[in-house]
DNA sequence: GGGTGCGCTA
């Protein structure tokens, strides 16, 4: 009902009002929601136009108004066009600010991403007296600093009494988990008296994140039993989970929970689950629903990037990575950091280089993963010298980025430079993991090293309080070995504390072949053929050492074992990357569309070398046929059509660089040498452990491998 | 008095 007419208040002018009176100028009639300067703050959209309305509002009185006052607040702490600087100053002007004022701000802070300045705020606002209230909470746990500071908020909440906010409970056990303690998350998980579906989803998140994900996926089926209904979210997390876990009889359950569920189109879901079929392995289903998504994100992409790429299926990756580009969709840094991975396992350097120019040219921020990704690039592609500039231009490194370095050191057989990184890594404050006395142990074999490998080994555990796994102990026996100290490695293998595996035996074996040792070898193959009577690789070594001592009977019984037993060579097979291509032949490949050219080649190559003295080395042919055959076998073997592909399509003179998947075996080894003299090429081979620089003639490992 | 806060995929 209108007020009579003759009581109506009179109003003073704007410029008599009191600045401190908490009275308004409206009356009930005009609310203060729809007074003309709060309708021009709807619309405003930037901070000179905030300043005007707010200087109107000063003259007008009507920021003497709190409510008037916390929407000049709100949009300068919140709207993408303010001001948080600007927030403050127009705080201070407030007499007496509500909760819903600094609470404003603090959430400003936060969401900028200035942790620092929320906590800061805070502080200042309480010692000025004011109190939290349960809105305050949630944006601070997000900012809080450390597992101290974020205590301390959680005294505060006691304090005042907001411990039963299930709000402040959902983001104070995130904060708990984000910290470093799941033990207190779920304390407060186990306290509350009532959960939302939040509060679950933030819990199986927490173990997940913690690594306990078949605690996550229990605490699922527990929810489901409390009838509380999951949303999208908690499928997320749950997936999340799977993932993790490599669960995929769970992924396919909830992938039917979502379709009956009219959940199958939300694109977080739905990438969820993409990643979750990547992580069990099955790449197929994983494109399937990729193929089927009416819409992807970036992160879908990277996702299916990284799914080929940790399915060892480089090329794909690499294919993929075009059709992205074809659909318009702008790569970042973690879709550069999967594709350099691929790079470096294909030994595509031009492919990396590319990469490398187009994170430059796109401004990606390169960060310690992606400047990891790129050391290691060009480390396991043979450039050391690239490796190393990128490595020293990172403005930070981690564990990895080290590691990365060492181990590409090592693989190139620049061991002083190895170790001498070692100690730079410790006197920068990094400490080592047990990937980054991998690179050490092997530094110290290829070049011989063994006091000093041995005594990394020992220190391993009593100075860095790491232990050794059995890739460690495999890598001492390897040193051992490679250096002619046959019996001590044997009695270090007797001595482990593990069952040796093919690496350790295999190791071993190498080493016996290098120093001919016929009577350990022999034990040691009987033990690998135990171990694993189906690897096709153990009957390949011990043949090797049979042929290398000229022991022709053995050579043929267990040529002939392994035909018994229906046991296949691993197949070989060498990558050579022309033009930003990558190309892969396998013995006797004939696949290449150039295959004839190819063929011309070597038959060229091999009469050149043997012009210079080559005499193919059959001792390491394991198949059943005359002296002729054998020697065509050996000069069909993958790198060599590698090289002679690498020697019609590339420029005289240029560096050839081959990718094997296996050791490369003698004979190729003599062949790569004297056609580096012959041909006048550097021949950079990366095999299964080490790089061999080939040069006018010899090898970097120094026949040594 | 009004208007506020949480969990999600590489």
């Amino acid at each position: 009902m209108a007020a009579p007419l003759t009581l109506h208040p009179i109003i003073p002018p704007p410029s008599l009002q009191n600045p401190l009176s908490k009275t308004t100028n409206t009356s009930k009639s005009s609310p203060i929601k729809t007074h003309p300067s709060l309708l021009h703050l709807e619309n405003c959209n930037s901070m000179s136009q905030l300043k005007q309305i707010h200087g109107h509002m000063i003259r007008t009185g009507l920021f003497s108004n709190v409510y008037a006052a916390s929407r000049i607040v709100a949009f300068c702490a919140l709207e993408d066009t303010g001001s948080l600087p600007y927030a403050r100053i127009v705080f201070d002007q407030i007499p007496s600010p509500t909760k819903f004022i600094y609470n404003t701000i603090i959430r400003g802070y936060t969401n900028r991403d200035l942790p620092r300045e929320a906590v800061l705020f805070y502080r200042e606002v309480m010692e000025g007296g004011l109190s939290p209230d349960n809105f305050t909470f949630p944006s601070l746990f997000q900012a809080c600093a450390d597992l101290d500071e974020g205590k301390q908020l959680h005294c505060h909440v006691v304090k005042f009494g907001f411990a039963s906010d299930v709000y402040v409970q959902n983001t104070l056990m995130n904060m708990y988990s984000n910290r470093g303690c799941l033990t207190s998350a779920k304390r407060v998980f186990d306290k509350m008296s009532e959960r939302t579906v939040v509060s679950w989803a933030t819990m199986i998140a927490a173990y997940t994140n913690w690594d306990r994900s078949s605690e996550a996926l229990s605490l699922f089926h527990r929810m489901q039993f409390g009838n509380v209904r999951p949303n999208e979210v908690t499928l997320v997390n749950v997936l999340t989970a799977c993932a993790r876990a490599r669960n995929l009889d769970m992924a396919k359950k909830i992938h039917e929970y979502m379709m009956e569920n009219q959940m199958g189109f939300h694109l977080v879901v739905v990438t969820a689950l993409v990643d979750a079929y990547c992580k069990t392995g099955c790449m197929f289903l994983a494109r399937k629903l990729f193929d089927e998504m009416p819409e992807r994100n970036l992160f879908s992409w990277n996702i299916m990037i990284k799914g080929y790429v940790e399915d060892s299926d480089y090329k794909e990756a690499l294919v993929f990575f075009q059709e992205m580009q074809g659909n318009g969709v702008k790569p970042d840094k973690v879709t550069m950091t999967s594709l350099l991975l691929a790079c470096s396992h294909l030994g595509a350097v031009e492919l990396g280089k590319w990469l490398h120019a187009y994170i430059n040219k796109e401004n990606i921020e390169v960060d310690v993963a992606l400047g990891t990704a790129l050391v290691d690039m060009y480390a396991k592609c043979g450039c050391i010298e690239s490796a190393s500039r990128v490595f020293y231009e990172m403005p930070q490194r981690d564990v990895m980025s080290w590691t990365s370095m060492i181990g590409g050191l090592a693989m190139c057989g620049h061991a002083e430079k190895a170790l001498e990184l070692f100690s730079e890594m410790q006197s920068s404050g990094v400490k080592p993991d047990a990937v980054t006395f991998v690179g050490i142990l092997a530094a110290c074999s290829h070049a011989g090293l063994v006091d000093k490998g041995c005594s990394y080994f020992r220190s391993m555990s009593c100075v860095y309080n790491i232990e050794p796994t059995i890739e460690h102990y495999g890598c001492v026996v390897d040193l051992l070995g490679r250096a002619g100290q046959i019996e001590r490695a044997e009695e270090f293998i007797k001595r482990m504390p593990m069952k040796p595996d093919y690496f350790v035996l295999g190791g071993l074996l190498g080493a016996c072949r290098i120093h001919g040792n016929l009577e350990v070898a022999e034990r040691a193959a009987r033990k690998l053929l135990d171990l694993d009577p189906t690897n096709g690789g153990a009957y390949v070594l011990l043949s090797n050492i049979y042929g290398s001592v000229q022991k022709w009977d053995e050579v043929k019984r267990t040529r002939e074992l392994m035909a018994e037993r229906n046991i296949k060579k691993p197949p070989g097979c060498s990558l050579i990357e022309v033009d930003g291509i990558v190309h892969e032949f396998v013995m006797g490949d004939k696949s290449q569309p150039q295959s004839d050219e190819i063929y011309l080649m070597l038959e060229d190559l091999i009469h050149r070398l043997k012009v210079a003295g080559y005499v193919p080395n059959k001792s390491e042919v394991l198949i059943d046929m005359d002296e002729e055959e054998k020697e065509n076998a050996l000069c069909r073997h993958s790198e060599k059509l590698a090289i002679s592909y690498g020697l019609i399509s590339t420029c005289p003179g240029s560096t050839l660089r081959v990718v094997k998947n296996l050791r490369v075996c003698s004979d190729c080894h003599f062949a790569m040498k004297l056609i580096s003299k012959v041909y006048n090429r550097e021949i950079i081979v990366r095999d299964r452990n080490r790089f061999h620089h080939f040069k006018d003639g010899s090898c970097s490992c120094r026949d040594f491998w």
